[in-house]
RNA sequence: GCCCCCAUCGUCUAGUGGCCUAGGACACCGCCCUUUCAAGGCGGCGGCGGGGAUUCGAAUUCCCCUGGGGGCACCA
């Protein structure tokens, strides 16, 4: 597990690392102590491959090591978390199939499990720092705070907080908050040195204490800001690795900062670096899909984009491709999570997801079609008035299908009136032998006993030899005639899923078309 | 402006000083198979960002540059 050393001595003088009081993390020379991951998303939008990903990556690690999964909600940015948003990301992480021990829904020893239900414990924090002098109340308005920025950018200097209210006298504060101004609260900061951050994925990252400052824990709201609400939330929670995204790099010399003034020791920390657009420029919506939901809807199956986003900077050895979940779990591991920024692949998710729609059990398939399908206007057509079930067309179209969408393309015209794509109904007028073909399918049809695939295919076989035209050419004109469609499945297998009168009555449709009238 | 991260085929990556004339996968291009489309088989195209340094030897170590990304909020 991590090195205890590596977390002594980050602020030299500036008190004890003293043990956590949490029992989960107390251990005995040479016990390891079950780790303890959490995926902390802020309810403001939908759940992002990226947010997904790094969920994965957590709860592989602690699927992996016998730890603990937990689920927190991180909404104290009240002006923009939604209670829709939490529903969603739940309800994609469910998708996923990434459980979590902990959290909304199941509960726990360390919750509340959401951070505007968890006041209490941050206030009872800040009074503590606020009382050893490691926090202090600052007067500072925004606007003050502002030109302050300015300066410092003109100046070529960083953009922190000159420390102001730092040593404020009691008569100071008396006159200020008179004055009627709101105060926020800030964590007194180290001037000089600096903060290493021991990360598992990056290495040792050093941040200069000169360009970090007395950044502020509570707003003037009382609400705490991000900072500190996740340091005390990791800490009273016992998490021991926290995994996400680089973005938070920065902030984690300040949450260092954070449990050295709590006296706690804090977690190991691995970033990820962040999930590219397909040109390499930060994901977003103009990038098409990127909310798990709309690869949901697009047909995606779970275990394509838990394998594909695995990979999405985990590599076992660069020969293997495929994982199960069950082979994630025991593979993965931080020292084979590579650095780079990757950038998303649709062309090899897509080819990914073919390859486990082939590979599923039919049963299984059908059942995801039928799910996917679910609360749409063809899931009532199926198996009804004569037309075939979900589970008597997955045989035929299971190899072609890419995404579960692709079923109602190859499908549909199994249950919905005829309609002729443009292009395959160019395609049958061009084609002079169409009629004859079509004449003679229409015999076969008629006539073939038993009407099922084999028997059609030998019957339809000898059709075209005896028309001396080539089977494809042959077929073709058929199946644009019953499908409406250049692109269907076997030929025979349609036909006789079709039934004979269906079949017959399309041909017939498609003869009466092509005859000059 | 300041701080930090990153840099191997178009893309995801393997590679931790000699096993590399750089391996695999997706995509792309041929050919084969074939009942259309897929799938599958075989083959091909294609890469260590640039410059220094260390070394007998560098994709691998160090420095600089360039490029990309992130952060510097009373957002998370």
């Amino acid at each position: 597990m991590f090195n205890r050393a590596l977390f002594c001595g980050i602020l030299p003088g500036t008190g004890n690392m003293a043990d956590t009081h949490n029992k989960t993390t107390e251990r005995s020379p040479g016990e390891t102590i079950a780790p303890r991951l959490r995926f902390a998303p802020s309810p403001t939008g939908h759940l992002h491959v990226g947010g997904a990903r790094t969920a994965l990556y957590n709860w592989l690690y602690a699927r992996g090591r016998g730890g603990s999964f937990v689920l927190r909600i991180e909404d104290t940015d009240l002006a923009r978390s939604t209670d829709e948003s939490i529903r969603q990301i739940i309800s994609s992480l469910v998708w996923l199939g990434l459980d979590w021990d902990e959290g909304p829904g199941v509960g726990g020893d360390h919750g509340p499990y959401r951070q505007t239900e968890r006041m209490h414990i941050y206030e009872e924090t800040v009074k503590a720092l606020l009382a050893s002098g490691k926090a202090y109340r600052c007067y500072c308005s925004p606007d003050e705070l502002e030109h302050e920025r300015e300066k410092a950018r003109a100046a070529g200097q960083p953009l922190v907080y000159g420390g102001r209210c730092r040593a404020l006298s009691p008569e100071e504060e008396q006159s200020l908050q008179t004055e009627g101004r709101d105060a926020v609260i800030r964590l007194r900061t180290p001037d000089t040195g600096s903060t290493i951050v021991p990360d598992l994925i990056k290495g040792d990252v050093e941040f200069e204490n000169v360009n970090i400052g007395d950044f502020i824990i509570v707003r003037s709201s009382g609400v705490p800001t991000y900072n500190f609400a996740v340091a005390v939330d990791d800490a009273s929670m016992g998490i021991t690795h926290v995994i996400r995204g680089d973005d938070h790099l920065p902030n984690t010399p300040r949450q260092l900062m954070l449990f050295e003034a709590m006296g706690k020791k804090p977690p190991a920390y691995g970033h990820l670096s962040l999930i590219l657009g397909p040109d390499r420029t930060p994901l977003s919506k103009r990038h098409g899909a990127s909310s798990i939901e709309e690869f949901i809807s697009r047909g995606y199956v779970r275990e394509a984009l838990c394998n594909y986003l695995a990979l999405m900077g985990w590599s076992l050895d660069g020969e293997t491709t495929f994982f199960s979940m069950d082979e994630m779990v025991e593979k993965f591991s931080l020292e084979r999570v590579g650095s780079t920024a990757a950038a998303f692949d649709n062309d090899k998710l897509l080819w990914m997801n073919g390859h486990y729609i082939r590979e599923m059990e039919e049963n299984e398939l059908a059942k995801r079609i039928e799910l996917f399908l679910q609360d749409t206007e063809l899931a009532a057509l199926h198996g009804h008035a004569g037309t075939p079930t979900i589970s008597a067309l997955v045989p035929l179209v299971q190899e072609k299908m890419k995404t579960l969408a692709d079923f109602v393309d190859y499908t549909d015209f199994f249950f919905l009136p005829l309609v002729f794509e443009e292009k395959a109904l160019v395609k049958l007028e061009k084609d002079e032998k169409a009629a004859a073909v079509l004449a003679a399918a229409q015999n076969v049809i008629e006539s073939v006993e038993p009407y099922d695939a084999e028997t059609l295919d030998a019957a339809l076989r000898a059709a075209a030899e005896r028309m001396e035209i080539k089977l494809g050419k042959f077929l073709q004109p058929i199946r644009i005639a019953v499908s409406g469609k250049t692109i269907t499945p076997g030929m025979f297998e349609t036909l006789a899923m079709l039934g004979r009168e269906i079949s017959a009555a399309r041909l017939d449709a498609a003869i009466k078309l092509l005859s000059p009238s």
